[in-house]
DNA sequence: GCTTTAAAAAGTAAGCT
DNA sequence: AGCTTACTTTTGAAAGC
């Protein structure tokens, strides 16, 4: 039937229209968060196995899109905390969270969770921080999430505490303001942070 | 060492039940003091019980959801106010209308901080759902009981999903051995 | 899927003094 | 810097949209 043909050109055509636009809006979302190209080719790879796995049935395409790309960017090593992917996607960051538990549990992504220390390279650049300063800043990361002060706490929270403390370590001193800042927390949480961490580290 | 067991304390108990007895909640919000009815926000009129606190949703069906009690034994006694304040109201109710628990929360304390990051991989990462950037627990679901268990850094835990008391007893005995074979308690 | 109810855990946040 | 309040997660039933 003549009908029938339509109907499925049309479903296709939607179908790779659809696709389409999720590509091109992790595309979009990709360049306005200014990562490479690479991680938005893992985002589209996980968009269409999601598209494949039929993830998509009953949510918006453009959650899914950047829920893909939020797991990407993890995935590469280079996260993107959600209030920052969810400032360049039109979903809100609860969505976007609850839209990337469901995708990354039924692919099996086996996500492991964000070390903080993959978010000092670009905070401290961000503060023009030096090189010494990063080292420090890993070094209590490391040190202290031994001694499991880490369980529990929010990655960019913790990169931030570090890096402030490190700052001040180093004489290169960056006020609690300006590192919550470009990590996106409040300046309770970098205190609070802060403390526990220079407790663990014996108040170098 | 104290039996992590020994700490589990009720913190929640949901139930359903019915008083066989088709209802005009519009009267009923009438007649009922400290009743909230709103229809178009939700069907259900809401009862709070003082002692034992509980919160009752009342149906037009007749139908009724107790929940924040603190045992089955207070789910029984609020139900009990709900149904005689029923009866005060000139409505019928059943005589001993079956009270089933749907859902037990529980709270426990392993007596030992935990590192989420080790045990989110030890137990394997497509069985656990830990996401400190969402929030602090790490959400661990067992098949046997049937129940979830979110588990924090300071070694305290919530088990919620159980029928039965002895369910939340269980899945700590469970959490506590799978821990320590993996070497991550003690 | 949402709406409402209650409750714990711990982290984060916002508003006010 | 506190303190208070509130929101994040999980669970379950109810009736209706």
């Amino acid at each position: 039937r003549l009908r029938k043909w339509q109907e499925r050109i049309r479903t296709k055509d939607a179908g790779e229209r659809n696709l389409q636009f999720a590509l091109s809006e992790i595309d979009r979302m990709a360049s306005a968060l200014g990562v490479p190209r690479s991680v938005r080719e893992v985002a589209s790879v996980i968009y269409r196995r999601a598209l494949n796995e039929d993830l998509i049935r009953g949510r918006s395409i453009e959650g899914v899109a950047t829920a893909c790309l939020y797991a990407a960017c993890r995935q590469e090593g280079i996260p993107r905390s959600l209030e920052e992917v969810s400032d360049v996607s039109r979903v809100e960051q609860k969505e976007i969270g609850r839209t990337y538990r469901y995708v990354a549990q039924e692919l099996e992504l086996k996500m492991e969770p964000v070390d903080p220390k993959q978010y000092v390279p670009r905070f401290a650049s961000e503060l023009d921080l030096s090189e010494e300063v990063q080292s420090k800043a890993n070094e209590i990361i490391d040190t202290t999430a031994e001694q499991g002060l880490l369980s529990g706490k929010s990655p960019t929270g913790y990169a931030a505490a570090a890096i402030y403390a490190a700052s001040l370590l180093c004489n290169e001193k960056k006020t609690q303001r300006e590192v919550a800042d470009v990590a996106q927390v409040t300046e309770v949480t970098i205190r609070n942070r802060y403390q526990e961490q220079i407790e663990a580290m014996g108040i170098h | 060492m104290v039996d992590p067991k020994e700490t589990i304390n009720i913190e929640n108990v949901v139930a359903s039940t019915g008083i066989g007895q088709e209802l005009d909640l519009q009267s009923v919000a009438m007649d009922l003091e400290g009743a909230d009815y709103d229809p178009e926000q939700f069907p259900g009129l809401v009862y709070r019980t003082q002692d034992p606190k509980s919160a009752a949703l009342i149906f037009r069906s007749g139908k009724i959801v107790c929940t924040g009690a603190k045992s089955t034994d207070d789910v029984h006694q609020s139900l009990r106010i709900v149904f005689d304040k029923l009866r005060d109201l000139n409505i019928q109710v059943d005589d001993d209308p079956e009270i089933v628990v749907q859902n037990i929360v529980t709270s426990a304390d392993l007596g030992r901080n935990l590192n989420l990051n080790a045990i989110a991989i030890g137990l394997g990462l497509e069985n656990i759902e830990y996401e400190p950037e969402q929030f602090p627990g790490l959400v661990y679901r067992l098949d046997e009981p049937d129940v979830v268990a979110l588990l924090f850094g300071s070694g305290k835990l919530v088990i919620t999903g159980g029928k039965k008391p002895e369910d939340a007893e269980e899945a700590v005995d469970k959490i506590v051995s799978r821990l320590e074979e993996l070497g991550l308690l003690d």
